[in-house]
RNA sequence: GGGCCCGUGGUCUAGUGGUUAUGACGUCUGCUUGACGUGCAGAAGGUCAAGGGUUCGAAUCCCUUCGGGCCCACCA
């Protein structure tokens, strides 16, 4: 019982005030982890999340709220839990993020000031994260916190990457990539986002060498004519038959390209004919590859025609050269018809811009060789829910070598120096942080080729998830501490979001296989996605992102926390809605109030034996609710114990068996001993209540733990264990709050108010509950 | 075109073979009831997308259709 014998000052409900009150305390508790504390080890290999001034919506909140209740749960159910703290701050965003803020451009600024710059940027977007972090109770290591982009980190991943190397793993080469213009670097396939956008179809006619004929090839990158290297015409096509293996004139630039008899084109399609450029599309990429074509770059990496593009559309961008070469071939009468259509074109999914195909020399890691071995292991992780592994599999089944180098400043170097008499590659140790765009090699660097002395250092950077992919070994020590490794790899969760299976999850695996023969992690836990109101994806380009900030200060952590839980089960996508966000604060309230009046009647004593059916019946109905409590914590899913919780609380334990009781605890008409029974009941309810739902609501759960059972935190105790219950006096308990319900419609019925007499006959089944059913009713027989 | 998921009262959501289908929000009616009006009690509202099949019995299993979402492929 609390020293004045009110609770909180007696305030009526749960606030916000109250929470405020609390979290200090509930935050600066610490959680030390030991691999040798000779307890089972639980660990998550939690998202870092990405600092990149992107806002951080209301999804994303709600994700991280449920991952931190499955590893506040894991403490309580007697696990020693790995919980690291991680901030991913490499990479475009926040090169982007810079640049707006302080007006500059990347490539006009000097490269060290530059990153400096974005670190400053950093720094700041990493306070408000953490901020966010606290403001909803995360209770991750903030002792420890990791940072992609430290020393350290920044060398694990150079180290993986050398190691990768000297395994073979990585092979670098000319390959056709997807160019970002704006973002100025490659980017991977898996940074490609589609969208639909409205394109011209220009019909136009290339002449046939030595004849009066016109062939009619459609076309929605005309602009790519200087680079047409062949038509293609379906070997079926009765119309092309007889220009197959002629040779075409391409119009303006009067180049000879062959007519070839191919399967790709389509007769339905367009004119049927189709010009193969380099490169217009992933079709041309294979195309020209199969027929050995030749390669004709038109387009420049600054976005630009180059020379080879004719003097009218030199220097001009794409999309400018586009509506130029239409221009220009329909003042020469080669355009038969423009039709408008709706292309699916691909995009970068930072810069939201059109990707250009081009073929530039950057490394890869080699993937396309282990891809059946990858999908054998995405078979053996255990996933939840199942039905999302799809997802993954789908993506490998189609997945090709990872490029991996980035024409970007702001992340991890490619550890490599070039020999400047021979061009080898100089490939430095493992295990510190190289910079070689700015630092000489290491000393007594000597070429393994030629012997030269002298080095120039590749200047790009990683793409970020080659840092973001070994998160697991990073937290693991795979470096700096082999027994701590060997004591937590391989991990035990993968907690994050299906909008990242592609990119994380699958990098991830990759690598830690690569370099360790193993899944990084027993199981992956993949959520769904946050929308809006209406059902929408919430994201910044739609702008309908709802601000995390906003609503955990005017509703509450807890009542956030107990909302994301409740809402929709682990792995479905959840739609954000302020109304049922306040019926959370309404169920705290409940909750509160129930603290309340438990709290008149507080029970310090040892375990009794209870005198009472009720009593017998509340208690077992609890022990029920335990087991279904810890078996929704063990399959990592918050809605079960939410949901279980809130049912038991409102819809039994409150209206029926507090309503039962009240008199016997107050004492009114019954023995001390019956009193003692119900008033140990009601507390053994309570205690077990708060310690089943610290793990979703940690700040009110301390608030009454505290105030009425310990000072020692809930946040060290255990779940309640799990125990045998009498399924008989379950089934007893709905018939009597079936009979409760009978009495109050009878009531009502007769306009009688609940407290007043009422003669009615309690059934036979139904006597054991006698005396206490008698007063709850007023019933005389 | 291929794969995966989903379709339950106005809205959202449980329920994967067994009596009158769960809960929340909303709606309506009544209520100072020894904690809670952010409450209490009661009520209305569902052919469990449609059709067929399996079964003694189907929201639940199977098939078909329709509708929605996601991923992949194709898109000159």
């Amino acid at each position: 019982m609390t020293e004045d014998g009110k609770l909180s000052g007696d305030k009526k409900n749960w606030s916000r005030e109250l929470e405020n009150q609390i979290k200090e305390r509930v935050n600066s508790l610490s959680w030390n982890f030991s691999p040798y504390s000779g307890k089972e080890i639980f660990s998550l290999d939690t998202p870092p999340p990405y600092t990149s001034g992107r806002p951080w919506h209301l999804g994303a909140a709600a994700q991280y709220s449920k991952i931190d209740i499955i590893g506040r749960a894991q403490r309580m159910l007697g696990r020693e839990v790995l919980f690291p703290v991680g901030m991913d701050r490499n990479g475009i965003p926040v090169e982007r993020y810079t640049e707006k803020k302080y007006g500059i451009r990347m490539r006009d600024t000097q490269r060290e000031e530059f990153l400096n710059l974005c670190k400053t940027s950093l720094d700041e977007l990493e306070k408000e994260m953490l901020e966010i972090l606290h403001s909803f109770g995360y209770s991750g290591d903030f002792n420890n916190i990791y940072r992609t982009d430290s020393p350290e980190y920044r060398a694990l991943t150079q180290s993986t990457f050398i190691e990768m190397w000297e395994r073979g793993m990585i092979t670098r080469g000319t390959r056709p990539s997807n160019y970002c213009i704006d973002c100025g670097t490659t980017i991977a396939d898996a940074e490609i986002e589609y969208a639909e956008i409205d394109t011209k179809l220009v019909y136009f006619y290339f002449k046939i060498k030595d004849s009066d004929d016109r062939i009619l090839v459609a076309s929605t990158r005309p602009e790519l004519l200087a680079a047409c290297s062949a038509i293609l015409v379906n070997p079926a096509d009765e119309r092309f038959k007889d220009f197959a293996g002629k040779t075409a004139i391409t119009p303006l630039y009067n180049k000879e390209v062959k007519i070839i008899p191919h399967a790709y084109a389509k007769a339905e399609f367009g004119s049927g004919a189709v010009m193969i450029c380099s490169y217009g599309d992933y079709n041309d990429v294979q195309i020209i590859k199969e027929l050995k074509l030749e390669e004709n770059i038109t387009i420049n990496t600054n976005g630009r025609m180059n020379e080879k593009a004719g003097e009218k559309l030199s220097g001009l961008n794409v999309k400018n050269a586009r509506t130029e070469i239409i221009k220009l071939l329909q003042d020469n009468d080669f355009v038969e018809k423009i039709e408008n259509i709706k292309h699916r074109t691909p995009m970068c999914d930072r810069s939201k811009t059109p990707i250009e195909i081009i073929p530039l020399n950057e490394y890869y890691v080699k993937v396309t060789e282990i891809r059946d071995k990858l999908e054998e292991l995405a078979h053996k992780l255990e996933v939840t829910p199942p039905q999302h592994r799809q997802i993954l599999i789908n993506w490998l089944k189609v997945s090709s070598d990872w490029p991996i180098s980035r024409r970007r400043y702001y992340g991890t170097e490619i550890p490599l120096w070039y020999c400047n008499d021979c061009g080898e590659s100089y490939v430095p140790e493992k295990g510190k942080y190289y910079r070689p765009w700015r630092e000489s090699p290491p000393k007594n660097a000597v070429c393994g080729k030629c012997g030269g002395k002298e080095f120039t250092g590749d200047d790009r950077t990683f793409d970020t998830w080659m840092d973001s992919s070994v998160s697991a070994l990073y937290v693991t020590k795979y470096l700096s501490d082999k027994d701590f490794h060997g004591k937590t790899y391989p991990m035990t969760l993968r907690p994050q979001g299906v909008d990242i299976i592609r990119t994380w999850l699958n990098y991830s695996i990759l690598r830690c296989y690569l370099l360790t023969g193993e899944l990084p992690w027993k199981k992956a836990w993949l959520d769904g996605m946050g929308l809006d109101e209406h059902g929408e994806k919430m994201s910044k380009s739609r702008g309908n992102g709802v601000d995390p900030t906003t609503v955990i200060e005017k509703y509450g952590a807890d009542a956030f926390r107990f909302w994301a839980a409740s809402e929709a089960m682990a792995g479905s996508n959840f739609m954000f809605s302020e109304s049922r966000l306040q019926g959370s604060t309404k169920f705290l309230t409940k909750l509160w109030n129930v603290a309340r009046l438990i709290n008149q009647f507080p029970y310090r004593g040892e375990e009794i034996e209870v005198t009472s059916k009720s009593d017998e019946w509340i208690i077992n109905y609890t022990k029920k609710l335990v087991n279904d409590c810890r078996k929704g914590y063990e399959e990592l899913n918050p809605f079960i114990p939410s949901n279980k919780i809130r049912e038991f609380l409102w819809n039994v334990f409150a209206p029926h068996y507090i309503e039962l009781v009240k008199a016997r605890a107050y004492g009114e008409g019954f023995s001390g001993m019956d009193k003692q029974s119900a008033v140990y009941t009601l507390n053994y309810v309570l205690k077990r209540l708060i310690l089943l739902i610290a793990p979703i609501t940690p700040f009110i759960s301390e608030t009454l733990w505290g105030e009425l059972y310990s000072k020692e935190p809930v946040h060290y105790q255990r779940m309640p264990d799990e125990c045998e219950v009498n399924m008989e006096i379950i089934e007893l308990g709905e018939k009597l709050m079936e009979f409760n319900s009978k009495v109050w419609a009878i009531k009502k019925e007769k306009g009688l108010s609940l407290r007043e007499g009422l003669k009615l006959e309690i059934p036979p089944e139904l006597k054991v509950f006698g005396n206490d059913l008698k007063s709850m009713h007023n019933l005389t027989e």
